[in-house]
RNA sequence: GUCCCCAUCGUCUAGAGGCCUAGGACACCUCCCUUUCACGGAGGCGACCCGGGUUCGAAUCCCGGUGGGGACGCCA
């Protein structure tokens, strides 16, 4: 056989939006697909009617756009391919991998209690799996019947996960699971055999908690290609969970949240790719790298089996590094949005570009940043604490006398640092003693860039309005 | 309970039997820079889960234990 072209995909249920595993899966499938360009399919699975939304839809399909992980096919949505899953259960039907099964819910659910009362493994009992020489109970007329697949119960499945190396299941660990539920329509099982198979996806890229379906999966994958000759089985490869920081399991009442919050939270789309990139896969000692960059490294190879903690901290200092390297236009444009939010209004001056640079470097998020250029456009609050400490009476007259020498001070920051720098040594002081007063009144609290660079961009007439000291 | 998976600094990780006195990054600590706070620079603290093998040699291979996780739906 020649090269086959990769295929990969994403395939998400619309039951809630794209959190950061669901994102870390879909980007290392990207990844795997642009590295050996193939193609990268996005499909929803919508099969579960009573838990998916449209909203869901939508904000998975909202959190790949802001990640950038743009999919060469789709969106695929699995409600809409029914007629094929029905073509493909007949068949099954036909050839004998699959069978009615009449018993109820009720029935199976008091079968499963009884097991686990018997510390079994729950599983169906094969009421209704047909064999030769067994004789079938009277179908009911009450019971709607589910379609069941027809598990071998011997031997083993068996393959190589691309991640965690060969793995081995016995057969009669399996049992014969339904496909198709009593109206009719397939479960998740069947229909991503069915779609993987038919979209030509060469390499499953999945969460670890896909394990437990592999084996089924090949099973019927294995019985389809007894009927189908050119039907392939895809290579799998499950990666490991992502955890809390607190090393619990992320969940929706636990800390999962969306990708989108973080956009919300002032977390640029790099820094979330780049760490997200980070946990469970390596290239040597690599941590700082783009999205492009991560596609012509990423391989397989290097993705640990173990699962990873997800840590805010390391986030927020690539974060930081991307702030520092963003376009101070696209910035400026981000951060306005930010402020308005804020019910604070940006206007031409101060200009929020001097003010974004002078304050870029100290930022873990843009809320962060937004917050700290805040003063430029809105009166600031005023630090008690700070302004009792180095706001004191004997200071009071060199800071006066400062501020009527500001009125007619060239307004550069040049000029600026030797009018506070003449008040310091003709008063024979440090420069922090002078330095400090003009922080707190101009910017509220007792950290800032250097004062003289602050003031430059304030401008002069708002300078001296708050210098009333 | 049964089956499956996992195990290197607090966290993310490098590590394919000798390059390991176990490397890098985040965090933390110290110092430098300095106009406060950051940024930046230089140092520091800090790990191979335990026990058996295999081997001249094991973080690395094998077995057992322990610990953690996942799955056991007419969810995906």
């Amino acid at each position: 056989m020649l090269y086959m072209t990769v295929r990969t995909r994403f395939a998400p249920s619309p039951t809630g939006f794209l959190h950061i595993g669901g994102a870390r899966t879909a980007l290392f499938s990207w990844a795997f697909a642009k590295k050996h360009g193939g193609d990268f399919i996005l499909r929803i699975e919508d099969t579960d009617v009573a838990r998916s939304t449209p909203e869901a839809v939508q904000a998975i399909l909202d959190g790949m756009h802001w990640l950038g992980l743009d999919y060469d096919e789709g969106p695929f949505y699995q409600m809409q391919r029914m007629d094929r899953y029905k073509q493909v259960l007949k068949t099954m039907m036909d050839a004998g991998s699959a069978y009615y099964c009449y018993s109820s819910r009720e029935e199976l659910d008091a079968l499963r209690e009884q097991q686990m009362a018997n510390k079994e493994k729950p599983r169906y009992n094969g009421k209704w799996r047909p064999e030769v020489g067994k004789t079938l109970p009277e179908i009911p007329t009450d019971v709607k019947p589910v379609i069941r697949f027809k598990n071998p119960q011997t031997g083993v499945v068996a393959w190589d996960d691309l991640v965690k190396g060969r793995i081995e299941i016995a057969n009669n660990e399996l049992d014969d699971l339904i496909i198709a539920r009593d109206d009719g329509t397939p479960t998740y099982n069947f229909c991503v055999v069915v779609d993987d198979s038919d979209m030509g996806i060469t390499q499953v890229i999945r969460g670890d908690d896909h394990v437990n379906n592999t084996p089924r999966q090949i099973n019927m994958l294995l019985a389809l290609a007894e009927i189908d000759a050119n039907i392939k089985l895809p290579k799998y490869a499950h990666l490991s969970m992502i955890l809390g920081s607190d090393g619990q399991k992320l969940s929706k009442r636990h800390g999962a949240v969306s990708v989108m919050q973080y956009d919300d939270d002032g977390y640029l789309p790099e820094a979330v790719i780049n760490y997200l990139a980070r946990l469970g896969w390596s290239h040597g000692d690599d941590e700082v790298f783009s999205k492009q960059q991560f596609a012509e490294w990423f391989d397989l190879d290097h993705i640990t089996p173990s699962a990873a903690q997800f840590n805010t901290e390391k986030l927020n200092w690539l974060n930081n590094h991307y702030i520092k390297a963003a376009d101070l236009d696209v910035l400026a444009t981000d951060i306005t949005k930010r402020l308005a939010r804020m019910n604070i209004t940006v206007t031409a001056q101060p200009s929020i570009k001097d003010a974004i640079a002078l304050y870029r470097d100290r930022a873990n998020t843009l809320n962060e940043l937004a917050q700290s250029i805040a003063y430029f456009y809105s009166q600031p609050q005023i630090d008690e604490a700070a302004k009792e400490k180095h706001i004191t009476p004997d200071i009071l007259p060199v800071m006066n006398a400062l501020t009527a020498q500001l009125a007619n001070t060239n307004w550069t920051t040049e000029a600026l640092h030797a009018a506070i720098e003449h008040a310091v040594t003709s008063n024979g002081l440090k420069f922090p003693k002078v330095a400090m007063p003009l922080r707190v009144m101009l910017t509220g609290g007792a950290q800032s860039p250097s004062i003289d660079a602050v003031m430059c961009i304030l401008g002069k007439e708002e300078t001296l309005k708050r210098l009333a000291f």
